[in-house]
DNA sequence: CCAAAAGTGTTCCACCTACACCCATGG
DNA sequence: CCATGGGTGTAGGTGGAACACTTTTGG
């Protein structure tokens, strides 16, 4: 307790969207000063001194681009002593997910810019943000397979098929439609409505919703949700 | 970046070690230093200015149990405004695994009592340390289903025995020896070696070895441990 | 009537589950 | 010879994998 520490403590969060057309993506902001002036980062910034972490996450998006998140948890913590040129900086990385209703990036306090950027097409980050979001990548398919929150990335009420497609497009592999969705089926935590929706031609497609009551509950009885691919 | 901030940094570990007789045990020590003076805590300590959050981890082990760890990995962030009662202090913590042969403290160059304790008997601990320890308790019974981290917590070479015995006594569930047996042999990740062990009475038990390179291959080859129960 | 996307059932096989007795040693 | 823990096989059931055609709409 004797030394005295330099070390600042900041969050950042990668934050995923997702559209079928134009598949995963992530909010990047443009950094307004040095170091990495004009480069794009995770949002993110230092922590103040009586807000908790989260809620250091949750004010920083608030303020640097507007955004209502779906879902939150935390990531990993970036602590490597050279990771910011200047001063030590360990990061304290979130994972966010955004549903397609909320991609609205209001204009922010900051006059920082906000945009979405195409997860196959990202920029050259600042800091060793490639490398958080590298991670937030592996853990977002993941989670993926073992935990139902590929719904958070689709609107309220989805076609079948915009979850076909989240699932290969961000797991990269083929999945045999008829057998997934006979697994979904079958876990009972799917709500049809009445409702269908149709995009330019072919057949109008009956809307879903997630029961997520009966999901918490089928977990407490002691039921794990599980996808798996060849 | 204007702000000063007064936030310091600190790593906590929470290690666990297990015996077929004692079962799981967690290595504490006993604080020398107000706040909370006399309780007991997970290791652990301040940052230092040029160390990564790894070596700080390491490091505070060393100087504190002297113990040499078999399994290390971050485990999750706390940093809630005021689990420390006197300044804002960030622990990130760490999850570590010693085999039986590793157990020894050593005398430590702090003065500072480590001490193994069975899990189902810890003392109060200090800070939000239960809390800690809760999350890592979590995620080591988390961890034993899909990946094969328990032997890290057995001697090199053990009966096959031990390893049921650790299946059961941390996910306190029964299982079926048989088919136990045959599912983790299909894996091919243990080696028969020549030796025997006998402890009391009852027929000597052959030793078996995990081959970490023959499943390091096989996970690169898309392979999945995975261990269910009932 | 053609193109596009949604919707749907069955068969086969692999793997999991349930289950009980014999073996090798010490005392 | 008894107690203790180690070691083993099989049959039946369940769930995953493979597989192709029909339906509804727009153009």
């Amino acid at each position: 307790m004797s030394t005295q520490q330099h070390i600042r403590i900041a969050v950042d969060a990668v934050v995923f969207g997702y559209e079928s057309q134009k598949g995963l993506s992530i909010l990047l902001i443009k950094r307004g000063i040095e170091p990495f002036r004009d480069y794009w980062a995770l949002p993110g910034g230092l922590v103040l001194e009586e807000e908790s972490l989260e809620q250091a996450v949750l004010r920083e998006l608030q303020e640097e681009t507007g955004i209502t998140l779906d879902y939150l948890e935390q990531l990993y913590t970036f602590g490597e002593p050279k990771r910011d040129p200047r001063n030590r900086v360990i990061s304290v990385s979130y994972f966010g997910l955004v549903r397609p209703n909320h991609f609205d990036t209001k204009a922010s306090t900051d006059a920082v810019e906000a945009e979405w950027f195409s997860i196959r097409n990202t920029p050259n980050l600042a800091f060793d943000h490639q490398k958080i979001l590298d991670t937030a990548k592996e853990r977002l398919r993941g989670k993926l397979s073992y935990q139902p929150i590929g719904f958070d990335l689709l609107s309220e009420e989805f076609p079948f098929s915009d979850l076909e497609h989240l699932y290969t497009s961000i797991l990269e592999k083929d999945i045999d439609r008829r057998n997934f969705r006979k697994k979904i089926m079958s876990f009972g935590i799917l709500e049809e409505t009445s409702k269908f929706r149709q995009e330019g031609s072919g057949r109008p497609a009956k809307l879903f919703r997630f029961n997520t009551k009966k999901y918490k509950a089928l977990e407490k009885a002691g039921f794990h949700f599980e996808i798996k691919f060849v």
